[in-house]
DNA sequence: CGTTGTGAAAGGGTTCACAGCT
DNA sequence: AGCTGTGAACCCTTTCACAACG
């Protein structure tokens, strides 16, 4: 009984942003190891990217004890340890749904294979696209989606379709076994608890630009 | 002195995600306007996006008195009123600054001009592509940044150039007198306090689903 | 001595609950 | 009767401050 409270207790611990900071902090760790960087307080890390030393040590207090009091946080083993939270050790495999601009943009884009992310098949419905080589990749039609990500055991799919048909091509995403979706169509969509879904709308962003811009 | 003290005490009162909400909002508003809804209550609002009904109510209480208390908002009045507080209502005049692959879609991106936003220059350094149009847009030199910027009253800069050159350009548009930047180089730019810089970082998102992805 | 790791305090955002209108 | 608008309560995140430790 004690134990069943307790669970319900534990249910949320760890902010999201401290995920996201994790992310920050695995980029300076990175660069300052390239740049010979050795070993790192928390308060030179926080000057850095602009925040408190101690939410850098709060943010890394939730996953262990990673530093060594007097001296700092040795910069190669911290950016493995985070490697480690965020489940990219051994690599992820990716695909891409929806070949258009964006998503053959982010197919491009280098910053997702330097963080170990690993693009196995990119879809889309376009009878002149499908078979194509885009950016380097294969692209499979839409009705593949469940045969290709089962085959290629893919864990993520970044959605870049248009609105109306979101809702369908996540669907079969999930059905093949998906375990997060990076969604780019301004929709809630509708997915089975376990998923995770995270959206990104870029007009929002703009909107959001345009209230702080004042006047 | 008391005057002082409420100064210290006003000092941040919306909260951020309040206006991201109101993003979500507008849309919704605009697409029952379209299915012919007239009269809108929060409750039904704060379904259909999967929220509290008091989380509209309050988000919107921060700007005015919308609603009529029995019955609901009006959903023309209402899409109207957050068209003003987001400063959307004349549109916004907006460059992209780095015309690769993310540039380049998000030039064609059909969800920004939906939302009154007015793309007036893009920008690039690379000598094969200043002077050609892309996706329908003159593309001018970086040098020319200062100039352009002034001469078209361009409030809003989307930067999509490598991280290396992100600071210098982002000083540019910043001395042509730019309001706010929507930056997705991975980068924390320097600006002065009273220019707005959003981030976004795709490359993070990816992690966070990763991280949230188990295993 | 300097820096971590962490309870406790402070600060902010969300939700509740109900008074006030229509 | 029904729904808004809002102070207060609640809850989560950040910051403080200091004991613990190399």
């Amino acid at each position: 009984m004690l134990l069943l409270v307790k669970y319900i207790t534990m249910k949320k611990q760890i902010p999201e942003n401290t995920i996201n900071r994790l992310s920050a902090y695995y980029r300076m760790l990175i660069y300052l190891a390239q740049r010979g960087t050795q070993v790192i307080s928390s308060k030179s890390l926080a000057n850095i990217l602009g925040m408190k030393d101690s939410q850098v040590r709060k943010d890394l207090s939730y996953f262990g004890r990673f530093g060594v009091r007097g001296e700092g946080y040795k910069v190669a083993l911290l950016s493995q340890k985070i490697l480690h939270i965020l489940g990219l050790e051994k690599g992820r495999r990716v695909c891409i749904i929806g070949m258009g601009n964006l998503g053959s943009a982010l197919a491009a884009y280098k910053g997702f294979s330097d963080f170990g992310f690993d693009i196995r098949a990119v879809f889309d419905s376009n009878p002149v696209k499908i078979g194509k080589n885009i950016r380097g990749y294969h692209c499979y039609p839409a009705a593949e989606i469940k045969n290709v990500v089962k085959k290629e055991r893919i864990e993520l799919a970044i959605l870049t379709v248009p609105l109306e048909q979101a809702q369908a091509v996540a669907n079969l995403a999930v059905e093949a076994g998906i375990k997060a979706i990076l969604n780019f169509a301004p929709v809630r969509l509708n997915v089975p608890r376990n998923i995770r879904v995270d959206n990104v709308d870029l007009a929002m962003e703009l909107k959001k630009l345009s209230y702080f811009a004042g006047k």
